[in-house]
DNA sequence: GTTTCACTTCAAGCCGACTTGAGGTCAACG
DNA sequence: CGTTGACCTCAAGTCGGCTTGAAGTGAAAC
């Protein structure tokens, strides 16, 4: 048998072993059964977490991905569900590149309160247009420590 | 005296009472006192809650804010943090393009299942190496429900 | 055969940004 | 002067994605 242990679909991944159990309790990933009490995986698992990776990077949820993958791991994914994320992501690209501008402007603007900048001040009126019109959300991920991986 | 009533901060920013209360608690924003109950506003809240809405857009949180923005209501930005931030936005953005990349491809690729196309294996490997190497972190804002403004 | 110790389960905790609910108050309207 | 109802406070709840802690187990090393 080539399954691999938990701890070293851990180590290769750097997906913590925590992880693992929790995508498995999702239905994310399937264990191939256990040695004594620990869990084996395919090595295809491996494919699977960078899929998932990826996933999460294009702001998926563990639910929409469960519901992605089919139940045999080849995630036969409606392709108009990626095409409509991809368009959302450009969306969102457009949307932080503005906000970069407004944060990088306001690094050079001369005046003396970022205030008393009307191109500052415009674009600020912009950000506030764009929360209320669309949705109280934050355009950036959360900052999270990272994790250092094997 | 020309104070706006918590009523009509919300009314005219779209932001929640509630959320109004939990920043004043918070320290983002002050109330100039109160009409009974009811909290009163300096109409320069309104430029301020902009402000937050594009500091928030930018990914900082209201901790954060709460330390840039000095106590009298003028923010003075320290403009390295906005570069530094703008930076990091950049840095963002680049990962969205090559996951928006990934998608299209996948939403494209004629392959009978993704991870029988090359090319889209290749962009997984890349989302796992990106994910283990950096953060484990959603690249993609949480989705939200769409608050209808006012 | 005993110890070791990484794994196991299960429930609970954490984080951030708010929202919600219960119970209270007060300006204004009639 | 009484009712109304939008505001108030405070504590607790929500959401997602995990992590953490306590208590247990079993394969492998000695």
């Amino acid at each position: 048998m080539t399954d691999l242990d938990i701890a070293e679909v851990a180590r290769r991944t750097g997906v913590p072993p925590s992880t693992l159990r929790y995508y498995e309790e999702r239905g994310l990933i399937a264990s191939t059964g256990r040695r004594g009490l620990r869990r084996q995986f395919d090595p295809g698992v491996l494919e699977r977490l960078g899929l998932i990776a990826l996933g999460r990077s294009a702001g998926f949820s563990i639910a929409e991905m469960t519901r992605m993958f089919t139940p045999l791991g080849r995630p036969e994914i409606d392709r108009r569900v990626l095409a409509a994320r991809a368009d959302e992501i450009d969306r969102t690209i457009r949307e932080l590149t503005a906000v970069r501008d407004s944060l990088r402007h306001a690094a050079e603007c001369p005046a003396p309160s970022h205030l008393e900048c009307p191109t500052f001040r415009r674009l600020v009126r912009t950000a506030a247009a764009g929360a209320s019109r669309a949705a109280p959300r934050p355009a950036l991920p959360r900052r999270r420590r990272a994790a250092e991986a094997g």
